[in-house]
DNA sequence: TCATGTTTAAGGCCAG
DNA sequence: CTGGCCTTAAACATGA
């Protein structure tokens, strides 16, 4: 049995929560998406701890990817049938491993006026910009050729705005070193006509992309698709209607030749490529502004997902017993669960703060299990001591207070509108801390990736209105809570749920989080980046898109209904990853390890995957 | 029946 | 003491 050594915890209780631990998996995936089944490996594969009692903690996994709005839940694609679906990080969720660690989620840190004041001058008035501000100037996107990346706004239905935001200049400004909490101030939804354009989901990203895409898959794109034949999955539904689901969506379709793979026409096709072009573009310059090291600083080991399947080395023999908590666990008790595994519940919230690593060139998960355990190792020592002794406080994991769960984001967040995402302190290789750190424009511009804002719609969504005694600290401002479950659902005030703030009426739901399309880095999976974001407009236009500026009532489906749409979006969102990968711009190439949008760029090369993945991907 | 998801409850800790 | 987080337990639902 494994022991615990510096790389690993052996038997014992890592100090990662489930939200850690599942979204390390993710993101040292290739794809940074992985299926329930992968994410278990995964951790039993990393930590030999979850080897055992297996239904108790994935159970209590399978709890915090429904739970938390940071896991979001991505069809498979068409192309690749299979057993669940694939569970991925919602863009904004990212932010929270800045630091490099998975270990605990940083505290919450106000931006010390020292550093409010240096980006007031440095970015001058524009920085707290509420308004949209200036994004006025377009900068076409060079990559695209003639084919103008203004595509035609020749689709249908939709009655997106066809002005193309700008990629990345004009949005500096505004969300920059302000967290997605900030961003909402451009104003609330005042969507005339549909005009998503104006919609604060889009107030500062490039939704040429989504909104192809979404024009695309709202209007019904690969119709047919999953009618009855259609090998991929079968789906026997013989009384669904492959037709009947665009919900008032304009039925786009264009009937022609017949469907290729994807089920869509030559001109779909076209579209789907016009809208890939725009993304492409997108990414590169996303990429441009990411800050690049010099290869003599990274480090060569080998990227996450090559270091997830080797053996692991780490594990072997003996442990020290100890674990008073293995025993512990293994009686399944109730609630004074078992004991603390230690290491977690060692750490005090200054402790947590201190997680740095910053863009640690170690871009391996074993480097950074070592460093999160040398960091916690000495701590939990004594601890340990003690509660073997006696007391046993913890809890489950114990503390870990982590909680890069993004739960509803909403509290927490905000609180005074200034906080912003940045450790505290402390770096250890000498690197600055803080994100400020970093070039004024990385970090603005890997900032502006990240936060962007999430679509509050407003605040009455679902939860927030029931607050109830303790919930109704639901901010007044800072309006971003992200719908805990789709904007079909309306807010029927049910009230259940007490101290969880587990609230929800919505019934079975689809958990739809808004994920904007600005949001998406350009690392990011390009499917999983084409589905969330199309998934976003589209739920977006059903629930808005009435014109009257108000929400549409709501609309309560058969599950099979969004079962349906989530394959059209999942086969939208496939074809467009199709044309990415052979026409430029998107996914990395398995087989090749290219990036299409950058010729040079190998991903196989560690160095170049470092590189490319940008700091945020820096913890993994 | 098993795997995958969703949700509601409830107990423990910790910072404030 | 309390609100926010993290775990666990469990009831349920759905599809293979
Ligand atoms: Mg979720």
């Amino acid at each position: 049995m494994p022991r615990p050594s510096r790389e690993s915890y052996g038997d014992q209780k890592p100090a990662y929560s489930y939200i850690s631990l599942t979204a390390m998996a993710i993101w040292s995936s290739p794809e940074k998406m992985l299926p329930l089944a992968d994410i278990y490996k995964f951790i039993m594969d990393h930590f030999p701890y979850y080897r055992k009692n297996t239904q108790r903690w994935q159970n209590s996994l399978r709890h915090n990817l429904s739970f938390n709005d940071c896991f979001l839940k991505v069809p498979r694609r068409p192309d690749r049938p299979g057993k669940g679906a694939y569970w991925t990080l919602h863009p904004n969720a990212l932010s929270m491993f800045e630091n490099g660690s998975f270990l605990r989620r940083r505290k919450r840190f106000k931006l010390p006026k020292v550093d409010k004041e240096f980006l007031q001058k440095t970015l001058g008035s524009s920085f707290p910009s509420s308004s949209p501000g200036p994004m006025t100037s377009i900068t076409p996107t060079p990559s695209s050729p003639t084919t103008t990346t203004t595509p035609p706004a020749t689709h249908p239905n939709n009655g997106l705005s066809m002005s193309m935001s700008p990629p990345i200049p004009g949005m500096i400004p505004n969300s920059a070193f302000m967290s997605s909490q900030f961003s909402h101030m451009g104003g609330h939804h005042q969507f005339g006509p549909i005009a998503f354009g104006s919609h604060p989901m889009f107030l500062n990203s490039n939704i040429s992309d989504a909104r192809l895409l979404a024009a695309a898959a709202a209007a019904g794109y690969p119709r047919d698709l999953y009618g009855h034949h259609h090998a991929i999955h079968h789906h026997p539904h013989p009384h669904q209607h492959p037709n009947h689901l665009s919900n008032g969506i304009q039925q786009g379709f264009h009937s022609g030749p017949p469907p290729n793979i994807v089920g869509m026409s030559p001109k779909d096709l076209d579209d789907i490529r016009e809208a890939t072009r725009a993304i492409r573009s997108l990414r590169e310059q996303s990429g441009k502004l990411h800050r690049i090291k010099p290869l003599s600083e990274l480090d060569l080991s080998p990227p996450p997902h090559v270091l997830v399947k080797s053996s692991h080395p780490h594990l072997h023999s003996p442990p020290p017993a100890v674990n008073s908590e293995t025993m512990k666990v293994a009686g399944q008790d109730v609630q004074p669960r078992e004991k603390s595994s230690s290491a977690n519940s060692l750490l005090t919230n200054q402790q947590r703060g201190k997680r740095r690593g910053g863009n640690s060139n170690n871009f391996s998960i074993e480097n950074l299990i070592a460093k999160d355990k040398d960091s916690t190792d000495n701590k939990n020592i004594k601890d340990r001591k003690a509660v073997i002794s006696g007391k046993d406080s913890s809890s489950g994991s114990d503390k870990l207070n982590n909680n890069h769960g993004c739960k509803n984001e909403k509290s927490d967040d905000d609180e005074e509108d200034e906080d912003i995402v940045m450790d505290d302190d402390e770096e250890e290789e000498g690197r600055v801390p803080s994100i400020l750190s970093d070039s004024m424009s990385d970090a603005a511009t890997d900032d502006r990736l990240i936060h962007l804002d999430n679509l509050s719609t407003n605040e009455n969504d679902n939860e927030s209105n029931h607050s109830h005694n303790s919930s109704e600290r639901s901010q007044s401002h800072s309006p971003v809570t992200i719908p805990r479950k789709n904007l079909l659902v309306s807010p029927s005030p049910s009230l259940s749920s007490p101290r969880n703030g587990q609230y929800n009426n919505n019934g079975p739901s689809p958990g739809v989080v808004a994920v904007s399309a600005g949001n998406l880095l350009p690392s990011y999976p390009f499917y999983a980046a084409a589905f969330l974001s199309a998934q976003s407009l589209l739920y977006n236009q059903q629930y808005f898109g009435n014109g009257t500026g108000a929400p549409n009532p709501a609309q309560h489906h058969h599950h099979h209904h969004h079962h349906q749409q989530q394959l059209q979006l999942a086969a939208a969102a496939a074809a467009a990853a199709a044309s990415a990968e052979s026409g430029g711009g998107g996914a990395i190439s398995p087989s090749s390890g290219h990036y299409p949008g950058h010729p040079g760029l190998n991903m196989s090369n560690p160095a170049a995957a470092m590189l490319f993945s940008g700091k945020h991907l820096s913890g993994l």
